[in-house]
DNA sequence: CAGTGGTCTAGACCACCTG
DNA sequence: AGGTGGTCTAGACCACTGA
């Protein structure tokens, strides 16, 4: 087939159309869409280009494919949901600035030591206060196994999610990211420090970054004001692009 | 070629080779791999099939291709991270065990009217007490403007997360989900039907469900005991299966 | 210009599912 | 057995990139 005067490809339209058919109510949650050979027909197109487009809508979670029975119309997972974390603290007009407040080598055994498996060996701890405009909003920790000739370099201070500093510092390659959310109290470091008031409570933001081989890798510990720090999340990106 | 006596597809073969390569640290974050006409010859394989390899790669966010330039090693994004409210809600043994306290039906304007866009209408509130085991965790309120002959039947109150029961309750179809998650006090409701203690601070976690017209169609509002509730997520998932 | 990836074809054989 | 999706081929033309 020759349709080549429109810049977009068939198989996008393609999958467009059935996106359409299944939002507009047409093709409904648990319904059959139809068969690969069929679309052919429908389409005037060559097999591998119908599955092209049905693989975006795949991906996309709206269709789900069984061998033998064929592709069926799927609910939209709304419960899982992706946070960004370059979109997320950048909220509002003002970009985030950073001062740092100090770095130390910590030896001995203690909580952070015990968790990144290196009891016995030296830590490096990187302490930061995150400023939206004027006002402090969070003080990050960072907890990092002290690697000989790896120093931490001044530009290396800049950056502004922990993965990425991570992935600047390490030899191994930083695959996995888990976050725990939780609240706590300020405490009075703390309060001073963000200019909040006493036993103000706050967000608490843990992130442990692991290698391939499931060795931590570094720790953040981001303690939020709750008034000028929110998470957010939604699950529309899985959808990606279509 | 006639591989065929191993039953795993020659293009999941490329790719877990690529994928080992860059994980042994072979091919780093930058590096440009073989173009698709040098893997046709290194596998003994036509365009399509490489390209199908690619293409999970690709999915897993493992490599990134560009038209006329060739495909390039990605570094892992580590900054987005996926909350699944199933597994996020059901840590530790004890399952979760659902109390109705109490279904309303407001008029007027408030706040979650006007959210709701039916200021003018009547919205449903629904609040219940979430247990893990004994322990109260969280308290949530849901809110849903009123459906004429769509009442809220019994057995649609037993749902765990917020948008499966959106999507029963609802006939638009839910597309999207967004989640605020703050910080906040207990009043003194709350912390008494959480046995808490006064003043304790709590994880506020919002929901907003939207179709595809972006329509909310209902609000959840969970309020939970700090000590016995923690969000969780994690960046792997992106990465699916490979 | 040559090289790259993006799209597409018209076949083929297979494994799976259902009657 | 007949229909479905899963895999794979050996070509083709195009648009984009770089020297």
């Amino acid at each position: 087939m020759k349709n080549r005067q429109s810049m977009i490809p068939v198989y996008y339209r393609l999958a467009e159309d059935i996106k359409q058919q299944i939002e507009s109510g047409e093709l409904k949650h648990g319904d059959l869409i139809p068969t690969e050979g069929q679309l052919c027909e429908m389409y005037g197109i060559s097999r591998m280009t119908v599955r092209q487009g049905l693989s975006l809508l795949a991906e996309a979670g709206l269709i789900e494919t069984i061998k033998g029975k064929g592709s069926f119309v799927t609910c939209p997972k709304l419960n899982q949901l992706v946070i960004d974390l370059k979109t997320s603290q950048a909220t509002g007009g003002e970009p985030l600035r950073y001062q740092l407040l100090g770095v130390k080598l910590i030896r001995g055994d203690h909580d952070f030591a015990r968790e990144l498996g290196c009891a016995e060996s030296k830590v490096i701890t990187v302490k930061r206060l995150i400023y939206k405009g004027d006002q402090p909003v969070a003080i990050e920790d960072k907890y990092l196994p002290y690697l000989k000739g790896k120093p931490l370099l001044e530009n290396q201070m800049d950056y502004a999610d922990f993965p990425e500093f991570v992935a600047k510092h390490q030899e191994s390659v930083p695959v996995r990211n888990d976050m725990v959310i939780s609240v706590d109290t300020l405490s009075e470091e703390q309060y001073k420090l963000l200019e909040a008031e006493q036993g103000m409570p706050a967000l608490v933001i843990k992130q442990v970054i692991y290698s391939r081989d499931d060795k931590p890798l570094g720790i953040s510990i981001m303690v939020c004001h709750k008034d000028r720090f929110q998470l957010t999340a939604t699950s529309y990106p899985l959808s990606g692009r279509l």
